[in-house]
DNA sequence: TTGAAAGCGCTAACAA
DNA sequence: TTGTTAGCGCTTTCAA
């Protein structure tokens, strides 16, 4: 930077002021343009170690989430990336396998890079590293999931309309033994989807004795799997299953082919996010649409909101945001009318 | 830091030499086990920004990728991710969709944030960029892809032999009219897979006529499905298909369907890569199962290798490394014998 | 084996 | 509007 400052005959205090987008006013404008053009000249790209040491800022933010290889998480971390590189973020990813050790360490690792905050998709419902980062006054932003203690932005798809459409489309179907595999009731999203389940069953005239739940111990395919063979040990009556998630979904599947039945003829299947090829597979999925890129962009928006607010001292008490986005009932070739009727 | 080496009773410097294990030898064993009680007492991580700028190097490296949101990639980037997070470095990830204008950019604000090196997945077979960087002394690994100058090391899954498995696959079921609906020819995944299939089609006795090729421009399932359509138009004779990959073999497979004929009992279907839920596709694809993770955790490891030697100046000139990785056919339902064998 | 001291490249308070 | 100056937190050379 000594070097663009002498070539544009300045101090180099002017030439960063000249090249730094808030402070380029307080430099005349010919000699800001004299700065650029040197700055350009010499191909100088300020060296980011310098600023975040001076500025205790990195311009970089940390994402926790469980797993990249879910493919639930790939377009939300992409949305985050879209929002945040503009404004001269850069996203940290760190996995956690949901597991409590490997999360903590990795977010200390990240804190000690100095990150400016986190986006978490790994809330549990009881999450005491959360709640101690947010007593510390780490900035954070929820996506998807978000603690019990409701002391976070949090930017999610709109879980309980999702399930009631799901469960509206299979009642419309003719379905009156509706069954629930649920995600973990550890996390906040097999609550809301379990509760909206049993909301929109018992809506639709369904009492609690044909609209059983079972639990799925983990978002996964072989989760899905065993809880609904044990569901379906304990209720073949039922004509239809809302998974907690599409990968439930490909377990229950499995578990459903592995009975001898047929999906969509005997049993029918609803999943819930609309995850990438849902729609290649056998049958082709109806599924609640999640738009996971704009949750990502929104989640970083969120976040970025309130590093801003940081910034300008005098800032007004921050409330803990709740975004919903709408989202949409996919209907493909896995769901149709129940056996009965079709009879 | 200066809080630790007052709790401990020394200089800074001291408490430095004591909490950095390369330097750790140069001070008694007693003061060095103080210093680090110290530091855990007052629950303190070095500051990461201060250390890159007075070392020069940012324990960070870029990853270049066309797009986090093709299946392909998140295994890749975990295995990436596994190899260096022990090592303390990390990974910032850059999506190019293929356009050479953000791909510049990109790494430039890469560059900007003093990565200390690349692994590309997004290598052209002529990449003035890459060519440019390599001049300038960027340390760089290639990952998958990689240029016609071959200034890299480079990490890849074993292409030719699987190739050859396919084809050999099919041949053993009678199939003796086997096309390839290849990847752009712009990059060297796409040239070399094609050669593969020429040469193992000629090594099983089927001349030029009967093995022809069509090239899909992107590894997407449209140009996939693009492509098949034109292929089947001018060879309808074709009984096999084996495709660049596993997104041009799910366009195959709707070309295939679109035309109102059966996968596998009118025409077989090889992709390659094994990408996830291939297996919950339909049919379940047969597929050449390329170990991701594994790649990305070698060209992390090849990366290090290159920064260590870069550390000790006196290093021997760095030669080119080629790591080929085994892969694996996997048979599943999309192949099948010929129709007029089973006529 | 430890301490003293300088400096990495930038920004911001203050002075002019 | 620009220059002067100090210092962010660490590492490393040199001296003791």
């Amino acid at each position: 930077m000594s070097d663009v400052a002498a070539l544009a005959g300045v101090h180099t205090a002017t030439a960063s002021r000249a090249l730094n987008p808030s402070t380029s006013g307080l430099v005349n404008a010919a000699t800001a343009r004299r700065v650029r053009q040197a700055a350009e000249q010499l191909g100088f790209t300020p060296n980011s170690a310098a600023r975040s040491l001076r500025t205790n800022r990195s311009f970089t933010v940390g994402v926790l989430l469980p797993d990249l290889t879910n493919p639930l998480f790939p377009p939300v971390v992409r949305g985050i990336e879209e929002a945040l590189s503009p404004r001269g973020y850069t996203a940290l990813l760190a996995n956690t396998d949901n597991d409590e050790a490997k999360e903590r360490t990795r977010f200390d690792a990240l804190r000690g890079r100095q990150v400016d905050g986190f986006i978490v998709a790994t809330a549990q419902r009881e999450h005491p590293l959360l709640d101690q980062a947010h007593e510390a006054g780490v900035p954070i932003v929820l996506v998807n999931r978000r603690t019990d203690t409701r002391l976070f932005p949090w930017v999610a798809g709109d879980d309980a309309t999702g399930m009631a459409l799901a469960v509206e489309h299979l009642v419309g179907l003719g379905h009156r033994f509706i069954a629930h595999v649920s995600g973990p009731q550890t996390m906040s999203t097999g609550v809301t989807r379990a509760q909206a389940f049993r909301a929109a069953a018992e809506s639709a005239g369904i009492g609690p004795e044909s609209a059983p739940a079972t639990i799925g111990e983990a978002y996964t395919v072989e989760a899905g799997e065993r809880a609904t063979h044990e569901l379906l040990d304990r209720h073949p009556e039922t004509t239809a299953i809302c998974a907690g998630n599409d990968l439930i979904a490909l377990g229950a599947l499995h578990a459903v082919k592995a009975r001898g039945l047929r999906c969509p003829e005997d049993l029918s299947l609803v999943g819930f996010n609309d995850m990438q090829f849902a729609d290649e597979f056998q049958p082709p999925l109806t599924t609640v649409h999640v738009p996971h890129l704009d949750l990502g962009a929104e989640a970083a928006r969120l976040l970025l909101e309130q590093l801003d607010r940081n910034e300008e001292k005098g800032a007004p008490a921050p409330m803990a945001k709740t975004v919903l986005l709408p989202v949409l009932l996919v209907v493909r070739a896995s769901t149709a009318a129940p056996p009965a009727q079709r009879a």
